[in-house]
DNA sequence: ATTGTTATCATTATCGATATTGATTTTAAC
DNA sequence: GTTAAAATCAATATCGATAATGATAACAAT
């Protein structure tokens, strides 16, 4: 293979030419993540696929995986519905995500590569992208990226898609919010925070300074400070069901 | 409608007619569960198709469903494989079914009525069945239902995926013992330990009771039974990867 | 011999059409 | 007028065929 057909090819993996089914699963997703679909709509494939010029099959496989997200629940024969998610669930999602991603990191943290902080770093720099042009879905889905990829570096795949969902509840809440709450600057005894990209570049360091339990514990005052942006409401549901 | 179909129809929503996505799912999740499809298996979707005389579209909802509960992972355009449960995995699920369902019940205790303990107690004597029938895997995916029937009056709904995925995995790893491991009746301290249908019993006792702790202990004493009965090797990676 | 190209092949992805389902509405019978 | 049966309807479930994909092997060129 030429010079030429290799740079285009991996150029051509970066942008990976959507697949139908993908642009109706990440679209649908969006909208019910920035709540254009509210929770009880129903989702008709027909319609759907009318709406993306694609067959129903098309739209089918898309909607599982909706499903697998936890975002819809599909009833045979009678249609496909957005659900809701719940404070109570948000804060168990919370909990879940918090001690997943620290003992991740602890394990992750030695396996780390510079071509791997590199793919951090290049991760964070498109959330910067997505930051000023004020598209705070893009940033989302980047920052469960980031996550992500921490994680997968702990070598526990079958437990990526809890993380994935735990990640996906936590951010479709903090947008449910009515304005969605800004990400908050101050821990909550007025400590002032790093803000949320420095943040990010903050876990970077620490994990290639190569200590997991600082690198744990950078995480979690992060994922804190999500949660810290969250309604009295939600934070409430934390406290009722508990901080064990 | 007269009295005899309204009776079929009860009698038909109880045992549902399988539609044929179904059976696929179910038999393809028991060979794996029960290793006849060991990890690394490639699954085919024409193959499947034409083993079970359903087209290819069925296959893959069935596939897809396979997906969502980590026991494959789907490659585009180059099959579908049968994952692993690794032991680290197998231990972090223990850990987050344990805080899942104390904490579920916790809010379930007081939701219970009447004819959902009676429901409970249905399962149980169709587990005895399974048991007596030496169906090891329908005892498993009756225990699964028994325990996501108390959680699910807990009101978690988007939790239930997440506590189901721990589950499986937690079972098919008992199952991979080789030999399966079988239950123990011993505490590791060597107490006498209710044998597992007794123990299911024992939880909707304290359930019906009406003390939140109280069915939250006996629940975490079961489940912790079942981990004991792991390997040394899977209880040594609970260890290594923490208690808290 | 090594590289680049082409052809082939196994497999999934997508489509359009048809069958099935379950809720709703209408009709008929008592 | 109330109930059961039948017709209707909107929606998913399934099918069979075709297109797109990506890996691999065969082949050609330097």
């Amino acid at each position: 293979m030429n010079r030429l057909a290799r740079i285009l090819r991996e150029d051509a993996l970066a942008v990976p030419r959507e697949r139908k089914g993908n642009v109706v699963y990440h679209a649908v997703k969006r909208a019910i993540i920035l709540a254009s679909l509210p929770p009880g709509d129903a989702l008709i494939e027909q319609q759907i696929a009318g709406a993306f010029g694609c067959s129903q099959g098309t739209v089918r496989e898309a909607l599982l995986r909706l499903e697998h997200d936890g975002l819809v629940i599909r009833r045979g024969y009678q249609g496909t519905v957005v659900l809701d998610t719940t404070p109570e669930e948000a804060a168990q999602m919370a909990r879940i995500r918090i001690d997943l991603e620290t003992r991740g990191v602890r394990l992750a943290t030695p396996a780390f590569t510079e071509a791997d902080l590199a793919g951090l770093r290049e991760i964070v720099g498109r959330m910067d992208c997505a930051e000023t042009s004020h598209d705070s879905y893009a940033r989302s889905q980047l920052d469960r990226e980031f996550h992500m990829a921490i994680f997968r570096k702990a070598g526990l795949p079958a437990l990526e898609p809890i993380l994935t969902r735990c990640s996906l509840h936590m951010h479709r809440f903090t947008f449910a919010g009515d304005p969605p709450a800004p990400v908050t600057n101050l821990r909550s005894d007025g400590t002032p925070l790093k803000s949320g990209p420095d943040q990010h570049i903050e876990i970077i360091d620490t994990i290639a300074a190569g200590d997991p339990e600082e690198a744990a514990a950078t995480l979690q005052v992060h994922i804190d400070s999500v949660i810290g942006a969250w309604s009295p409401e939600l934070k409430q549901a934390m406290a009722r069901t508990g901080t064990g």
